[in-house]
DNA sequence: ACGTAGTATCGACATGCGTCGATGGAATGA
DNA sequence: TCATTCCATCGACGCATGTCGATACTACGT
C-alpha cells in the first residue's frame, strides 16, 4: 500500500457488440454475446471492483489496493478481475511485481447503447 | 396464435437503484441490488424475450407468442419471464386465459444510468 | 358439467459459478 | 543466491441456475 505512481493504461479497441434491444428482435448469437457481457456485471464483487477502477482519480489501481476494499480473498479478487477483463470491461498492465487495472469506458458505453431506447 | 387485441399494460413505479459506477465506489448493498438486475440480463433467452417485448409494435406480447420464437419449452419461458418480472424489467397482465407481458422502459433506463459516464 | 387451451409451479437433473486454501511463477532487493 | 512480495492458477467444495417433463390451476366454450 506504499505510494506508487499509477501508469496510464492503453485503452483497447472495443467492438460494439449488439444493436439496441428495441431496434430489432435479438438473434441467438447476438444474445449470447450480450448475455456474456452482462454476466460480467451480475456479481456484486465485480461491480464494486469496476466501480473502484472507474472512480480512481489516477485511472488505474494496483491489485494490492483492491483486495481489502471488497473484503474477499486475493484469489477471489484475481478471479473476478479476470472475468471483467475477458468481458473487455477492464484492461491490465504489469509494472514490476504489481499489476494495474483500469476500466474501459468505451466498453461500458457499448453496453449502455444496447439498453438504449 | 389467432389475432388478439393487445392490451396496454400499466407501467409500474420504478425506483432508481444505484448511483453511476463512476460517481462513487459502490457499497455492498447497492452492488448486490445492481448485480441482481444485471443478472436478469445475463441470459440469452431472457435478452431475446426482452427484445421481443421491446420491439413489439403493440407494446405487449402474449406468452403463447413468445415460446416458439426463442425455441425453448413453455415452462422454461415461463421461468425466464418470472425472473425478468422479479427484476422489474417487465410487467404482466392476465387477459382471459392469456397472459400479456410488456417491457418497462424506465427500468432499462435506470440500468443505463448506472453505466453512465 | 365437462373438456380444452393457456400458464404457472413442481421435482429432478446437469451444469455453471463464487469462494477459499494451497501452490506456482515472476520480479525485486538483500 | 536466496528470501520476499505480488499476482495468477489449481483443486475442491457448496450453492445457484437453466432446462425439461409432469402436473396443477384457471378461464373459456360447448
Amino acid at each position: 500500500m506504499a505510494v506508487r505512481e499509477a501508469p496510464v493504461l492503453v485503452q483497447p479497441e472495443v467492438d460494439a457488440c449488439c444493436a439496441p434491444l428495441q431496434a430489432t428482435p435479438l438473434e441467438a448469437p447476438e444474445a449470447a454475446e450480450l448475455a456474456r457481457r452482462f454476466g460480467a456485471l451480475s456479481d456484486p464483487v465485480r461491480l464494486r471492483l469496476l466501480s473502484l477502477l472507474a472512480t480512481s482519480p489516477d485511472g488505474a489501481v494496483c491489485v494490492c489496493d483492491l483486495v481489502e476494499p471488497v473484503g474477499k480473498s486475493q484469489p477471489t479478487v484475481s478471479h473476478h478481475l479476470k472475468v471483467l477483463r475477458d468481458a473487455g470491461l477492464v484492461t491490465s498492465e504489469k509494472r514490476g511485481t504489481n499489476v494495474w487495472y483500469a476500466a474501459v469506458p468505451a466498453a461500458l458505453a457499448g453496453l449502455r447503447e444496447a439498453l438504449a431506447g
